[in-house]
RNA sequence: GGCGCCUUCGUCAAGUGGUUAAGACACCGCCCUCUCACGGCGGGUUCAAGGGUUCGAAUCCCUUAGGCGUCACCA
């Protein structure tokens, strides 16, 4: 049986798009899934789109993934080179035999000299998809396409045939939006009499705006690339998995997987023909999971640059792992160790604890001395101390915490419980905290 | 506009002629609880529409509608 063989085909851009991003790793998976080859290929035949570092960016950003290339510009391989600018001769030779067994033609224009394909004027081209079927397209749809121009570079319909054909390319798994042009590819594999590839279109991956239309995800639907998700700190590991389940169902309930798992078990059947709109709703769900899934250990070091400055690491992550959907929300919720928050009396109030202002002025009033005795800062000792004045106060525990929690942090929800963040704001801090919300609800 | 592709809960989706139409996220409610989160329990919402075929249709056929894509010396 023939080696399997797929291949990454992306025009340097400098930006990896999360459609792009799936697109790779289908095309990886499927590979590694039946012992076969995945190979990086750049398509930089548009000289004027050239973006300086762009393979660089491409490979580094598959790497994050990843999703490691067996062929490519920096990988080695039999097949190369892995960059169409620098095959130019080789199109050249294969387009020149086109026009000498009649299947094109040059056409001369003020730009210069160039080729043609010649399509036929009847008839209709059919291909097979594995996703859907046979394709059926008339060949008077198809136009005598340029295949090569007249800067001497071919145009991405014509090399992709070249080179998958050259680098025994077996299955080409590529975005919908080339279902109509591979009737043209189709032709060109015939008019040089070769075997064709077996073709994979993938449905495309969208995005859902605010007044609830569905289009191709792009930059009005928030974070689009690769880069965009790490940067607001989803994990590389979440961003596949999630990714790798938008469009491919695994015929299981399992939803986390990693890297190893998915590469043993996808398979083309699971693949979905239609578009699956991106949900960051369910990304942060996968992310908390694997997030909660870490050691605190693990979490201070992903979380890295976000707790500069924290002094109790692991002990914050390990409050903060289970709340936090994504890196950069840790911030917003630790930025209340650092500074107090701006005094707000509106947050003195809560229906469900029982608790006003007035309240609040008196609990806080009583704690203050009990604090203040405790030598021994620590959680366990806070949680008695507490403890004990509750008790003896006949107030239910939440009226009695809601207003420590406030004074202390001036927001409703922190990471971890009221007696944790006085221990991670230490004695002093604490009661400076307490009795300036004091001061501030007596009106001094 | 021509041509092509697509259409099961808000979202990801299972389903391949007979099911109470799975599961997950989100949402709502309850429990737990010092808030939030975590955890537990429960709930609502789905086969785009209309015709057929069939004893029987989400599953097969046709039509319509909508969405997406494509019609470059871009990829």
């Amino acid at each position: 049986m023939k080696k399997i063989r797929t291949r990454f085909a992306p025009s340097p851009t400098g930006y990896m798009h999360i459609g792009n991003l799936r697109t790779a790793l289908y095309a990886y998976l499927f590979a590694k899934s039946q012992g076969g080859d995945f190979i990086l290929r750049i398509e930089d035949t548009d000289r004027a789109r050239y973006v300086a570092d762009a393979v660089e960016f491409i490979e580094k950003t598959l790497a994050a993934a990843k999703i490691i290339p067996d062929e490519g510009p920096h990988h080695g391989g039999n097949f190369g080179p892995y960059v169409q600018s620098e095959r130019a001769e080789i199109y050249k030779k294969y387009a020149e035999e086109l026009v000498a067994n009649g299947f094109a033609y040059y056409e001369e224009s003020e730009n210069g000299v160039a080729i043609r394909q010649k399509m036929p004027k009847i008839g209709e081209t059919t291909f097979y998809d594995v996703l859907h079927g046979n394709i059926t397209i008339a060949n008077a749809e198809l136009e005598d396409q340029i295949l090569l121009k007249s800067d001497g570079m071919p145009t991405y319909n014509f090399a992709n045939v070249i080179d998958d054909h050259l680098m025994e390319i077996s299955h080409i798994i590529r975005g919908t939006e080339f279902i109509t042009s591979t009737p043209k590819h189709i032709l060109l594999y015939q008019a040089f009499g070769w075997e064709l590839p077996t073709f994979v279109h993938l449905a495309p991956v969208m995005g859902k705006s605010a007044d609830g239309t569905v289009s191709k995800l792009s930059k009005r639907h928030g974070a689009t690339s690769f880069n965009d998700l790490i940067e607001i700190g989803y994990l590389p590991e979440v961003i596949t998995n999630y990714v790798a389940l938008l469009g491919w169902n695994p015929k299981s309930n399992q939803e986390i997987f990693s890297m190893q798992e998915l590469m043993k078990i996808f398979s083309l059947e699971g693949l979905s023909k239609s578009p699956a709109v991106f949900d960051y709703n369910k990304l942060d769900w996968m992310s908390g999971e694997y997030f909660k899934a870490m050691t605190d250990e693990k979490f201070a070091e992903v979380a890295g640059k976000y707790l500069a400055g924290i002094s109790d690491k692991i002990f914050i992550s390990n409050l903060l792992k289970t709340r936090v959907a994504k890196l950069s929300d840790i911030p917003a919720m630790i930025n209340f160790l650092r500074e107090l928050p701006e005094f707000d009396i509106e947050l003195f109030t809560n229906k469900r604890n029982k608790i006003t202002p007035e309240k609040s002025a008196e609990i806080l009033k009583s704690v203050i001395p009990i604090l203040e005795k405790i030598s021994d800062w620590t959680i366990d000792n806070l949680n008695a101390e507490i403890a004990k004045f509750t008790e003896s106060s006949g107030l239910k525990v939440g009226t009695v915490m809601w207003p420590l929690r406030i004074a202390a942090s001036m927001q409703k929800v922190t990471p971890g419980g009221v007696t944790e963040i006085f221990y991670l704001l230490g004695k002093e801090e604490t009661l400076v905290r307490i009795k300036s919300a004091l001061n501030n609800l007596t009106g001094n």
